[in-house]
DNA sequence: CGTATCATTGAAGGCGGTCAAACTCGGTGG
DNA sequence: CCACCGAGTTTGACCGCCTTCAATGATACG
């Protein structure tokens, strides 16, 4: 294991994973030589702090692979989390140096990572990269609506459904496949941790799982698999109106 | 009263009260005159429909007075406010011609509205514009993620004690003032629409205001006129940790 | 085999939802 | 002027979902 912070080997962007998905999809040649000038990798372990909310954060970065989260803490110690990076997804916001959330590695995470100074001039003088973060801002900003009416409105079962069906049309994303029979979704976070996400407690988590698991509409391999024999009768537990979006 | 959709009369835009806290705030007098010949003004009632989820939207808008949400509605009927927009907030997306939300006049409305391929033009033409609209995107993304661990984390009491400071905050920035003492409230929103706001039902936000009442936190004048004697008070039964961010 | 961590299951209680009735207030018409 | 009406709001009684507290079970690792 190498330790965290530590630079594992440039890879070109022309090879990277999420080449065309993440900030710099959109890029030139010439803007891409910029990037690739001032980016370095960080490598993080599951469950360690990338940053604390009010700190400095000096790098903006692209997500790799793994999954980080933005939580918000409250004195008593409740928390919630606000934001779900997977790969391709961006983290950090130009123009302010500090965080007003908790960053934390969910899994094994690895960062692409930009100074912030070059990064914000690059924004400046290639339109194309800036119009790419605002369209990106703004799918986040619709993906944190949909998360506002699962956390105000959805019963407990229909929040684990729907999280499930995230996770797997994600998956299906990735593999270029669509998510209909046998689609199997390996967890990467915990159940405190999908508590947090889903603003539950861990038990009615695990309880809710249970419940879905007894009834055939998912089954577990371990605590952190999940097989889906039937993505419809998942989908339609989610309360969402039937196939959102997804054509099959 | 004039009817919704007629043009009122022009205002220029040296003169508008939100001027220089909307999208055109950073806009130089060659980018004003060029968004000045493609703008009008949309005038909309309380409870009035702007446009339906799904619905073509041929514009992009400025509120320059009243409120106006976004929300998304479950098959079964329960609805979730998703956005509010108060005046100089931006609605509609670049890129998108329909919106994903209903979107509905809260309060009496006035919008002052782009036909959507010229202001993507100026998008195109202005970085400056193009990162205004960045930035008040991002801003709204953060307001978001409070917004979530709103509806995730927090009771009843603290959800309508955290509305009323966000109204309360907002009211003072508009005065250039700071909430302290008396500080008045006019609710831009009904029961039912504030429950929709919190993820509550109307019973629930009217028995919490109530109890509010009770114990002096607050006061109210008629259903819709809040009165705060003591702010800080008031922002310490919102969960949120004392003054966030607001110097007093 | 023992231990630590995470997940599951159980029992009891509370917060907010549901259903229903009473109340307020502005507007309208007799 | 006042009775009536309707929409919005308030209050009450009851119930169910999720939380809380607690114990048991599973899995990996030394």
């Amino acid at each position: 294991m190498s330790p965290a912070g530590c630079h594992p080997l440039q890879v070109p962007c022309e090879d990277c994973p999420i080449r065309y998905r993440a900030v710099c999809a959109t890029c030139e040649p010439s803007e891409l030589t910029a990037l690739e000038g001032s980016k370095y990798y960080r490598r993080y372990e599951a469950g360690q702090v990338i940053g604390l909310a009010g700190e400095r954060m000096d790098f903006v970065a692209s997500v790799v692979s793994g999954v980080a989260g933005l939580s918000q803490t409250m004195e008593d110690g409740r928390t919630q989390m606000v934001g779900l990076l997977l790969p391709s997804d961006f983290l950090g916001r130009p123009g302010r140096d500090r965080s007003p959330y908790d960053v934390t590695a969910l899994s094994e995470l690895l960062l692409c990572c930009f100074r912030r100074r070059p990064f914000e001039g690059l924004l400046h003088s290639s339109p194309r990269v800036a119009a790419r973060l605002l369209d990106m801002t703004l799918d986040e900003l619709d993906a944190a609506r949909d998360w506002l009416l699962l956390l105000g409105r959805k019963s407990a079962r229909e929040k684990i459904a729907s999280f499930l069906t995230i996770l797997a049309r994600r998956e299906a994303v990735l593999r270029q496949s669509l998510p209909t029979g046998g689609t199997v979704v390996d967890l990467p976070l915990g159940r405190e941790a999908m508590a947090d996400y889903l603003g539950l407690t861990l038990e009615t988590v695990s309880r809710q799982i249970s419940a879905l698991r007894r009834e055939g509409v998912i089954a577990l391999e371990g605590s952190r698999r999940v097989v889906i024999p039937d993505f419809h009768r998942l989908a339609a537990e989610s309360g969402d109106d039937s196939d959102g979006g997804l054509p099959c």
